[in-house]
RNA sequence: GCCCUUGUAGUUCAAUGGAUAGAACGAAGCUCUUCUAAGGCUUUGAUGUAGGUUCGAUUCCUACCAAGGGCACCA
């Protein structure tokens, strides 16, 4: 529709003798002003010696001459010089029955066909809390991945753990001191949150106690070496248990990743690459292998990759990453890292010596940085043990579902899995609906919301159109769109701009479009639902009515599934 | 000191350079003899400061102020 109106436009102003580079239309914000809405005669109007409000007067004549689109029912000029298109009731009934027909597949476009991306996120590091800023990567990263594949490309998810560094030798540490922690009857989850103890324990004495901090160092560079026996069965186990609390995580927040990347095995390859490129684009300072990237731009500042103790940094590692993701698919057209924005000043300057090393990668990578979670007081630390971890979270915001849930004839399986689903469901959303930019400031009390501007206000929204669609169907009422009702309702007006969202999401690697679009056609199903009655035998328009129902309960659905949201048919 | 991000109702967030700056929470009132009241309907309130570009600026530019992050052997 939005190509048609452009052409329309573009006719209209050839046939005038008047050019323009680019023509705008969008929707305007007041459903009042039109479907769409243009600003040519605005933007043009300086140049020429006519008043913009004529020059748009001008041009309806000619659109309106020319408007043989039975989609448009009128133009008008409105404002200083805005040209307004209405669309008739033929289309809305017309894009309702479309989306009714395409179901789960709705809002799909092909901007990404052929396109093999790989999507790396959350990254939390075994022998160390997932915390809730981990949570928000993984909120994002899942949600973006979701996207991208509704557009078309062939995603795959990595994840890129630290399972080796001084983070593991401080838990060690703890682990030894107070043997309680080592503690393996328990289920993978305690004993996970016990290591998580026992790093918290080793990161304070680290800071404040030299004899510890030596005896970690030594901890530390026996890991590496694999040479004591009792911390190898200590390292192996903990490895272990924490990979499998963080699937349960994963499987609970819907996330299945492809790939699962260690920072061990990259130090090698990353070496390797640094050495290669020693007097290049590497060079030695103060016994360091270091890379000058200020040289080349003074925004960027210099990193070492070496140290002069000769072991590898995490930007080292990164580039062995990089080297091991192309390997693992020399077809990927782009690789996605999505990270907290504290990270994005390294990344630039490990960018900046990839593209000396390997242009061509270079092309195809992307960083996408989010915001912190913060606690109002000020930055959260797992070194400090101020964290709330995922788990915590989680067990949390779907114990307060439970005690909100009311009572329906759900068996106690299906009550616990709604509980989860809208749990996740809170959590996610409130990370989701703003831009991936900001901080989230994280408030215990407040933060996580059921009512208004939240998740489960969406799966609510989704839960009472299944139980209308129910009754429908007992009732046979099947949808219909033959026999509409004159005036045009504000969900119609709503339902055929989700593919336009999703693609603006997918094309700025934003989900929160798709979120406030969500909120704001919820609410105008809730009034809808709240202000009629839909399925009544009684009335013409209760077909068209479960119709409008059916395709919203379509495009919730599939929205929240971008979101990375379950839709629970029933709540 | 330098670099990056961000400043919008009391609070948490929206707004491809456009029309009367939208929601939610909070507060006040109304609303289930209709399909789920986690709902609906009213009322209340905001662009950090100073300039500039523009027909038009929350949006772009400059300076200042404020918050957060980063700036060599941690990740």
């Amino acid at each position: 529709m939005q190509q048609e109106i452009l052409n329309l436009i573009k006719d209209a102003l050839k046939n005038l003798n008047i050019e323009v580079s680019d023509i705008v239309i969008e929707h305007p914000e007041d459903l009042k002003n039109g479907d769409y809405s243009t600003n040519v005669a605005l933007a043009i109007g300086k140049g020429v010696e006519r008043n913009p409000k004529e020059l748009a007067e001008k041009i309806v004549v000619e659109i309106n001459r020319l408007n043989v689109d039975k989609n448009i029912e009128k133009v008008e000029v409105a404002g200083f010089g805005f040209i307004n298109f209405y669309l008739s009731r033929s289309f809305f009934s017309k894009s309702v029955e479309e989306i009714l027909n395409k179901g789960d597949e709705v809002g799909k476009n092909d901007i990404l066909f052929g396109k093999r991306i790989m999507v790396e996120y959350t990254d939390p590091n075994p022998f160390k809390p997932f915390h809730i800023g981990h949570l928000m990567t993984n909120a994002i990263g899942e949600s973006i991945a979701r996207i991208l594949e509704h557009s078309g490309a062939t995603v795959a998810r990595a994840n890129y753990q630290g399972d080796i560094g001084l983070h593991v030798a401080k838990a060690i540490y703890g682990l030894l001191k107070d043997e309680k922690l080592q503690e393996k009857a328990g289920t993978h989850n305690t004993q996970a949150a016990n290591i998580g103890k026992a790093y918290v324990l080793g990161a304070d004495v680290y800071e404040n106690d030299e004899q510890a901090k030596k005896e970690i160092d030594e901890i530390n560079k026996k890991i590496y070496e694999r040479s004591d026996d009792k911390i190898n069965a200590i390292y192996d186990w903990g490895f272990k248990v924490t990979m499998e609390a963080f699937e349960d995580l994963y499987k609970m927040l819907g996330t299945k990743f492809e790939f699962y990347f260690l920072e061990s095995e990259m130090a090698d390859i990353g070496r390797e690459i640094v050495e290669a490129n020693k007097g290049k684009v590497f060079e030695e300072s103060d016994g360091a292998i270091v890379f000058k990237a200020e040289k080349l731009d003074p925004k960027l500042h210099t990193r070492v990759f070496i140290t002069s103790a000769g072991l590898p940094t995490y930007e080292t590692k990164e580039l062995g990453l990089t080297e091991e993701k192309f390997k693992t698919d020399p077809d990927m057209t782009l690789s996605i890292v999505i990270t907290a924005n504290e990270q994005m000043d390294y990344m630039r300057v490990v960018a900046k010596a990839l593209s000396l090393i390997h242009p061509g990668y270079a092309k195809k990578m992307k960083h996408i940085t989010h915001g912190m979670m913060r606690f109002v007081g000020g930055k959260m630390s797992s070194r400090k043990g101020n964290v709330v971890t995922g788990e915590s979270l989680l067990n949390d915001t779907r114990a307060d579902v439970l005690e909100k849930m009311v009572e329906r004839d759900f068996s106690k399986e299906e009550r616990e899995q709604i509980a989860s689903d809208v749990g996740v469901s809170a959590i996610k959303y409130s990370i989701l609906k703003q831009g991936i930019g900001g901080d989230i400031i994280y408030d215990f009390e407040k933060s996580i919301s059921f009512e208004g501007d939240s998740g489960p206000y969406l799966q609510y929204s989704y839960a009472r159109a299944n139980s209308v669609l129910e009754k429908a169907q007992k009732e046979n009422i099947l949808p219909d769109f033959e026999v509409v009702p004159d005036e045009i309702s504000e969900i119609e007006k709503l339902l055929y701009k989700f593919p336009e969202v999703v693609a603006r999401s997918s094309i700025e690697y934003e989900p929160h479009y798709i979120a406030n679009y969500l909120i704001e056609i919820a609410r105008a199903y809730n009034s809808f639902y709240g202000n009629t009655v839909i399925v009544n035998k009684e009335d013409k328009y209760s077909a068209y009515k479960v119709a409008l129902t059916y395709s919203f309960t379509f495009i919730m659905k599939t929205g929240l599934r971008l979101l990375g949201i379950k839709a629970p048919k029933k709540m």
